[in-house]
Order: structure tokens, then sequence, then C-alpha cells
DNA sequence: GGTTTTACGTCAGCCATGTTGACCAATATA
DNA sequence: TATATTGGTCAACATGGCTGACGTAAAACC
């Protein structure tokens, strides 16, 4: 029975497969968040809050607009956000020197400090992750992710990295 | 000066990858999950309907404290999300034979064809990603995202692949 | 056989985070 | 000066988490 088929049980390991990497990123995804999650709601905060302070500290000066293109969101949702995040002294903004309408985000001492906690956090866990795996898994792992992104992630990632690089 | 601490820098270069990688599970995931998003939001569903269909699918049969158990919410967001696929037609239940008490869920034939929909579509997805990225890639994708589960879930799933192959 | 535990459902209400649409102010730019 | 852009804000709504309390049927146990 086993033999008879051979295109049949090669498609059914192919299904397993795909199914096994749905399945990994589910799980994978909400463990990794799944710590950080509870430090915030120590604080009031939600993943929305996380995202926010992440990318506001990996782009200091970063405008709401670029914001909101990384974060994908409606300009609402990140708006509520942010007026918590400065209300509780998280976040500061300043009016860019060019376009005086621009509002820069940047990070104060205390969001600062936040934003380390949480990404050491997450940190460790990828660390421990990539040192059991090894380094070819690692490389294998990212390719795999990148694999995974839209052409507009990708070549908004790419962009994100050049201005992180002037 | 960027010989003068090769410390500092090789450390540089760790955080940074790190933190690659946690944009890069971030972004991959949003969407990885946004092309199912857009069909579900089609039929009023969610990603929380999503998970339901999925894992009933997947573990035909399979209890409802079982199925708590892998999505980690609350009986009552469970509950809320099952009524809603059983009104329209996606899944059914029937009693435990063995244990009345238990309400055994099924994907309908309508069911069974979304799922298949959905999974397909997020299949395609991983199989370009794995083509893309070669078979030494798909091994390291896999062994560092088990890297980054929590050891519950680790002991969750070999359960779940027990279950199945009997 | 009676008690306790288990599996599951349900009602009420709260919160976070996403959405749309409309509208306003300040400023840059053609 | 007219228009476009950046950003904020208000109202209203949906989804999907949560807690707590309570009910019911069936199993398990003493």
């Amino acid at each position: 029975m086993a033999d008879v088929k051979p295109i049949g049980k090669a498609l059914f390991l192919r299904e397993e497969e795909l199914r096994r990497g749905i399945e990994l990123m589910f799980f994978a995804y909400r463990d990794f968040t799944g710590e950080a999650d509870s430090i915030l709601a120590e604080q009031n905060m939600g993943r929305a809050h996380h995202r926010a302070i992440y990318f506001i500290g990996r782009n200091p000066g970063i405008t709401v607009s670029d914001l909101l293109t990384i974060l994908c969101i409606t300009k609402q949702s990140l708006s509520r956000v942010l007026s918590g995040l400065m209300q509780d002294g998280y976040v500061t903004q300043k009016p860019g020197a060019t376009d005086r309408r621009q509002r820069l985000l940047y990070l104060t001492g205390t969001g600062i400090a936040f934003e380390s906690r949480l990404t050491s956090l997450q940190g460790r866990r990828f660390a421990a992750a990539y040192r059991e795996a090894g380094v070819d898994a690692v490389d294998g792992f990212q390719r795999v992710l990148r694999g995974l992104l839209d052409s507009d992630t990708i070549d908004q990632i790419a962009q994100q990295d050049q201005t992180r690089d002037i």
C-alpha cells in the first residue's frame, strides 16, 4: 500500500511539512511574545505599546507617518497608543527641524530603560534558540522568514536599514 | 577605533542580530497571517475563528478542553467563537462515546473546504519560502522556531503528534 | 447511593486594539 | 494665494481577549 502511490505519499509528506511550519509559526510567535506581554500588562500596556516603543527606540526621531508605515495600522490606533505613552512619560516628541509639522518621536530615559528590559528579555530567548540551533540554522531561519514577507515589507526593511546607516 | 574594543563590537553585532530576529518575527508573522485575514474578513470571521477551524481540522473529534489547551485562551472566548462557527455551519459537535459530557468537535463539509482554502493559501507562502531558501534552511528554520517555544508547548506538540499517529 | 469533581455552557460586564469617517490646524510647496 | 501634506481629534463600532458567577449533566469516587 505504501509503495503503490509514491506521489500521493510525497504530497502527504509535503502537506505535513507545510502544516508543521504553519503551526510552529503560531506557537513560536505566541510564546515569543507571551513573556513580554506579562511585563507590559504590569504597566497597563499591551502589544501595541510594545511595538511603538520598540520601533521608536530603534529609530529615534522617527516621524509619526513613518511609524505608521512600519506598523501598518491606522493613524487613530497609533495616536491613541502614542498619547498614552507620552502621558506616562515613555515617549517625547519634538517638532521637525526642516518640516515643523512633523513631530519627531523619541524615547525618554524611562522609555529607553523599559524598551531595553523588554528587548533583552526577547533577545535572551532568541540567543538561547540560536545557541541551541547553531549558526547554520540561524541563517536558514532568517532566510525562510524573509521568504515569508510581502515584497512591500522587504522594500521597507531595506529602506529602514539605509536610514540607520547614514 | 574599530580595533580598540573588539568585545564591544562583538556585542554590538550580537544585539543587532538579535534585533533582526525579533523584527523578522514581527514582520513575517504579520505578513503570513495578513493574507488569510482578508479572506476571513469576507466571511465576518477573525483570527480566532481561523485558529479554531485550523486545529479542529487538524484534530477531528478534539474535545473543547483539549482545544482550549492548544489555544491558551479562556473557555468564554472559545465558546463565543465556537457558537458562531456552529451557527454558520462550519463546525458540528457530537457527544463523546465513552464520556458523554464531552462534545467532540468536527468540521462540516463547508468547514473542511474553508479550512483547506485558508491552509493552502498559507501553505503556498511557506512552500515558496522553503523553495527559495533551500532544504537546509528549512531545517534551520524549524530548529530555531522550536528553540523559541516554551517547554510546555513542546510537550503539548509532542502529545498531539502521538494522538494523531494512533 | 450520595457526594464531589469534571466538562461544558452561558450571562454580564470590562478592556485593548483594531476599524471608518469627518473635521481641524499648521505648515510646506507649487 | 491655493493646494497638498502632516498630524491630531472626536464619535462610533467590531473583535477578541479577560473575570466572575452560576447552571447542568455526567462521571468518578467513597
